[in-house]
DNA sequence: TATTCGCATGGT
DNA sequence: CCATGCGAATAT
């Protein structure tokens, strides 16, 4: 008789541990069965005890041990992938089944449960002391590391090693693909969460199989796999935010590969055209190699023109809001008559991001969020929708607080933008990309193509559109992005900079960007392709206000009613005294009727992993969020 | 997280 | 007496 100790591989379950007795065969790293109250799921197993030695220990538990219903594999991971994803675990405070499931996507689990996938060698992991842990950046256009990549993963090869190729999201997936798998397509395994579950069972089964090295392509969900002879780690478009993930637990795939890299000696490429202000001062700190030098200056391959707003509207209109300047509606009259393409973006869906009461200046607000609420048409009709919550209301409404009828609504969202264009431009082709129209990735996907099959059109798209549009576009024009400006995101430069970057890259005639904040510095040093002096400005500021990558944050949040909530935070407030921690109101107070704090903790960079800090996060009851390197504060 | 426990309430 | 509901406790 055995008593081993496992790690539950399910969302549902908040002990990082649990122990159960078998008398069957198993081993460290095996995939079981086991009984949780009155579900069965899935778990690994971290440790084996002979029930003799631990007896009395058994016998004193305040609980009664249960059976493992059934063992279901042979082992899956290394002792050396196990230790990663404690490691990982304990950097966002959470468990290391939570950071398992994270890199491995459930079919695979299932289909190693029904033991149809091969069995792997459990000392697999490359244990080649010759090789050394190289983390290295890589800071180029994107035709230029791809090229890299290519020769890098030729010559991994020809040293028997595999590489993984890790993105951020699938769309980018096909892209990379395209441009990596000549001359190695049979080596070549694409996995990502939108192909069919069959289908990535297969493709696991044929990476696993094969003889030759092989070059996996695929999203952070798909790290676990246990080939043995990945040599080299490559996550290209290091600055997306898609490798962090939004929900619990908050891990972030960058981390991630890194402890794993650093634990099973293996190369580490994070690779972009501009990598994230964060990794640029660590190669500073030599926590990194340049790849080859980095590249702080963008090349200017279209015309670009900066319109300033307030001018156009004093100069020509005097006090009309404009929404197409003079030169956007040259742009699209060019456009149309060259047959070319013109992209154009929103920061915003709907007509206006805003409303608010032309009397006393209130804001339209949502009654269960008080979130300002966005006024979008729908079916000829008008209403509100609140974008935090999805609550709609009529947009025959009066003010909240002073019974006014004149509401104004303000700000430019993708239904004004394309209204407009439509009305000064009743000839012109006009598609609109946003998560309004676009509800499936089938449908935008649509959209993106017949925008790119139709000559002379215009598409009006918000940030999602984005991932949909081809590398090249002739020409590119930001109609508004102000409304990004005004949220107090501690990298909202950066990522206002990085979207502005991706269009620019992408048009090839034209680019033209109208605001309303015109001498804000990120524009010059875009307009300029001068990533240098941008970083530099961005890191002095972050160093002088104590942001990351100076500090690491760490961001608890709390929900449910005021009351509660002020009482608790204060609480751990006083519980984490010796720390740098403060409590306030989230930005946006109320979701869904409940009210919601947080409480940041700034530690020094190097003090994070604390011990005792990370024993007190994990004593905190699940109603506590933690968030490790949250993307904002808000 | 999801389930279950335990207590209070209320109707019969 | 049981049915119901809700918040707190807890999983081996």
């Amino acid at each position: 008789m055995k008593i081993v100790t496992v790690i539950p591989l399910s969302k549902g379950v908040f002990k990082d541990q649990l122990s159960y007795f078998t008398s069957s065969e198993v081993s460290v790293g095996s995939l079981v069965t086991v009984p949780i109250r009155k579900k069965m799921i899935h778990a690994l197993v971290t440790n084996i005890t002979d029930a003799q030695t631990i007896k009395a220990q058994v016998k004193s538990a305040p609980f009664s041990i249960k059976k493992i219903e059934k063992v279901r594999s042979s082992p899956i991971f290394s002792e050396d992938f196990m230790k990663v994803a404690q490691k990982t675990a304990d950097y966002f405070a959470t468990t290391p089944g939570a950071v398992i499931e994270s890199v491995i996507p459930k079919s695979i689990l299932e289909a190693y449960g029904n033991n149809d996938l091969p069995k792997t060698n459990r000392v697999a992991t490359r244990k080649n002391d010759s090789l050394k842990n190289e983390p290295y950046i890589f800071q180029s256009n994107d035709n230029e590391r791809m090229s890299t990549y290519k020769s890098f993963i030729r010559e991994s090869f020809a040293k028997q090693n595999s590489v993984f190729f890790c993105l951020p999201s699938a769309q980018k997936i096909e892209h990379v693909y395209n441009m990596l798998e000549k001359g190695i397509a049979s080596y070549t395994y694409v996995l990502h969460s939108k192909l069919p579950k069959k289908e990535i069972v297969t493709t696991w089964k044929k990476v696993l199989t094969s003889k030759h090295p092989v070059l996996i392509i695929a999203t952070g969900n798909f790290l676990a796999i246990p080939r043995n002879d990945i040599g080299a780690i490559i996550l290209d478009f290091e600055n997306s935010t898609g490798y962090k993930m939004i929900q619990r637990p908050f891990i972030d795939y960058r981390i991630f590969v890194e402890k794993y890299a650093e634990q099973t000696k293996i190369k580490l490429v994070f690779g972009d055209v501009f990598l994230r202000v964060e990794t640029l001062e660590r190669e500073k700190g030599k926590e990194f190699i340049a790849f080859a030098p980095l590249k702080f200056r963008m090349l200017q391959q279209s015309r670009q023109h900066m319109v300033d707003m307030e001018k156009q509207e004093t100069d020509e209109t005097k006090k009309t809001f404009t929404i197409l300047s003079k030169d956007l509606n040259d742009l699209i009259e060019y456009t149309k008559e060259n047959n070319e393409h013109l992209l154009l973006l929103t920061s915003r869906r709907g007509l206006n991001p805003v409303t608010l009461c032309g009397d006393c200046g209130t804001l339209v607000r949502c009654a269960s969020c008080s979130a300002p609420m966005t006024l979008h048409k729908k079916d000829s009709k008008q209403i509100f929708i609140c974008h935090k919550c999805g609550s709609r209301k009529t947009a025959k409404v009066t003010c909240e607080n002073c019974g006014s009828w004149k509401l104004v609504p303000l700000g430019i969202g993708s239904q004004l933008t394309e209204k407009e264009v439509v009305e000064t431009h009743p000839d012109a082709k006009v598609f609109r990309l946003d998560s309004d129209n676009a509800t499936t990735h089938k449908r935008a996907a649509t959209i993106a193509s017949d925008f790119k099959n139709t000559p002379g059109s215009i598409l009006i798209g918000t940030e999602m559109a984005l991932s949909y549009m081809p590398a090249s576009i002739d020409n590119v024009a930001v109609v508004s992005i102000d409304s990004l400006f005004a949220l107090p995101d501690f990298r909202g430069n950066e990522r206002i900079f990085n979207l502005l970057l991706r269009l620019y890259n992408k048009a090839t005639k034209n680019f033209v960007i109208q605001t309303r904040n015109a001498d804000a510095m990120i524009f010059e040093y875009l307009i300029k392709g001068n990533l240098m002096d941008f970083y530099r400005n961005e890191i002095a500021e972050r160093k002088d206000l104590d942001y990351p990558p100076f500090k690491t944050f760490i961001k608890i949040t709390l929900e449910g009613k005021k009351e509660t909530v002020t009482q608790e935070m204060k609480k751990l407030t006083k519980e984490l005294s010796q720390y740098d921690a403060l409590a306030f109101p989230a930005f946006i107070q109320k979701i869904k009727g409940k009210y919601r704090m947080h409480m940041l903790i700034k530690l020094n960079k190097q003090h994070w992993v604390d011990k005792k800090l990370l024993l007190v996060l994990r004593s905190l009851p699940p109603s506590f969020n933690i968030n490790v390197d949250p993307e904002n504060l808000l």
